[in-house]
DNA sequence: TATGAATGAGTCTTCATTCAT
DNA sequence: AATGAATGAAGACTCATTCAT
């Protein structure tokens, strides 16, 4: 691995561990064994790693969330779309955790950084109407339209604070991996009051599989 | 009103209004035109003082919710209840913005503090359970008891996050109290899946009563 | 002497003798035994220190020269005026001839001191306009009014720059006083071309004046 | 053009627009689309670029000014011997007007440098004294001995001097080819006093002639 | 000759906190 | 209660220079 993603991995793993702002440029190089100018010599500031990791997170985001948007027609059954779905938002909210867990602070020191967010999560919650979209074709779901809105929104509001809002009720430090696979149950358990005969079915089968995990 | 008092609201004041990480203690003091000697002689620490502002906070929390809970027969009508409910949401969004906003930060660096707020959200949580019972029993929504307990979960969550998710997806740093209002009918769009026919009209006039204010 | 005069007289010193360049904040705290914190709890930033500096030197120079131009006739025989005002631009020169070797660089970093610089040496021409002129109606100098402006200009160039020309082209780096009585004479060389007889000799004395103390 | 030629003439480029202190030399490097590497193949450090530029002008003050100096019977008419020793002061003053500009600081970190300047200065400056003597014997300008001395000191002054002198008193940094100009008329304002009637004639001449490049 | 990643001492500056008065 | 000068560890960042390739 190059040095430039060395720094970005590593400054992600800091950050995730310690939050962003414990975190110092010398104690990223410090733990890369690598020298303060090296690491100004990648990055010409703190920003900027940051802006790297946010990046590649927004690489992740799109890769994941994209196929689905473009077949009007799923080449998957609903829940396996379900599933894959919050899979993904899984991932991405555990990966990048600090990111989540300080993001007005992160956002309100970067203007620019802050516009990539809002594109980013804007086309995620575009996505997001499509998927839910497609289960009440499917009859999954029953809704108005507005509704449909009102839901997506819950929806992305609970899959972005999940974490932030589980660091500051826990009582100790650390987020764990079970704590995410909660976040996703209070997903379904959203969705839920709406589902259909059979979306419930699937939904049961859904949860199933998180609770297996926990 | 006392020094100590007026430290306390000053802090609050400048928190509010540009972040808790961005004013020092001497901000403080040099805003309250006192000496930062003076301002230690009162706290022994900036985390006394947001300990202080939590203090206040929890006051507050208790004093507006308490009442209702241990009256298990409601003394207003439940449209009422909600509505004072939901205004005072709003009231401690409003009034603590900074805290929302920073959540996990803030509560990283005190672990006292941290256990204060476990303790005020369980109550608050629990409070929030008495409520969805009662309304209920009233006839305005029907729901099973985990079902409940996921809805009182996600209106908190809905609650407590609802700034800081709209700080990060607003364009412009300042938080307005439209922005405020609108996490209102959000949590409005939460419950009404929920709700019976009499349920939906009082929800239909709670909608109109915060869409008038936006 | 209080701190912040004692940084000022501090900074002053060091950079007198090592150049404003290769002095650091940290140097003069050191230099003062004092903490780097309390030094920029005096002052700003390295900036603002040359600014307070600066401010000496121009009350210095305005207290140096006010008096004679106020007075259309000179309350002193004109050798006397020569004598005083060639003083008073020696110990400028000597007590701040930091600031006079490395000008260009100084003034390019802080626009404001270069304003204020400016005003100072403007007025300063004009006194000097003043002293010239009053020496041709004494009838010590004779010359076109055109010839006195420039006359002027190559005095005042003369006094800025010698400290900087003897440090370019002297081998060892100190300056002494000595090479500040050189720059007098250099100035009375530049006026004697223009000298009536009687202004002949009272430029004479003057010479033996700086010459005694070489 | 050879790398290391192309170091030193993208230095001295880069030198004037920005003075030496603001150019580092990864700047010169990436100014030049070469490594930082390869400018330390060509050179030990910063300082041997500094001496490479200047032993180009020690050069060039050697060609321009030798000739004069061994011809005691000047090949030339005296006004165009000034004119041609002012354009030589002019072009030399306007293509390395950064070394000029921060001369003490630059000698005083190199010592070997400053001898280089000195012995240059201290040749230059008998050229000088050869061509003002020139000047006598042709009857343009009249003068004792040790006046002469003195003027030439005074020339030597203004004209390594004007540059700095005038970046100071200027209200907008980038010295422009005018100012330099303004500098050749400046000195001659300085020899004009002692001209005889026909060394006035040829002044004027070159007045106009400078004059009408402003 | 040339590359470009890497070094590390040093620079300015901040800020929570202390302490003599 | 209050002042305000003082502390010092730490932070972000720079840049001349080196070195393996």
């Amino acid at each position: 691995m190059k040095t430039k993603d060395r720094i970005i991995h590593g400054a992600l793993e800091l950050f995730n561990k310690n939050g962003e702002r414990n975190i110092t440029t010398n104690h990223i190089a410090a733990y890369l064994e690598i020298s303060p100018g090296n690491l100004y010599y990648h990055f010409r500031n703190k920003e900027e790693i940051i802006n790297g990791i946010f990046d590649n997170y927004a690489q992740e985001l799109k890769t994941r969330f994209q196929p689905m948007v473009e077949n009007e027609q799923p080449v998957m059954p609903s829940a396996q779309i379900m599933l894959s779905y919050l899979d993904s938002i899984f991932v991405l909210m555990w990966n990048y955790r600090f990111f989540y867990a300080n993001l007005p602070d992160i956002l309100s020191r970067d203007f620019g950084l802050k516009q990539k967010y809002t594109n980013a999560q804007e086309s995620l919650n575009d996505n997001l109407i499509g998927i839910m979209n497609g289960f009440r074709t499917s009859g999954l779901i029953t809704l108005e339209d507005d509704e449909l809105l009102a839901l997506t929104k819950t929806l992305h509001l609970v899959s972005s604070c999940w974490i932030s809002y589980q660091t500051a009720q826990l009582s100790d430090k650390e987020i764990t991996e079970a704590v995410v696979y909660q976040g996703m149950l209070q997903m379904l358990n959203v969705v839920r009051p709406m589902a259909t005969e059979q979306g419930r079915k699937q939904i049961l089968e859904l949860e199933a599989h998180y609770k297996g995990r926990l």
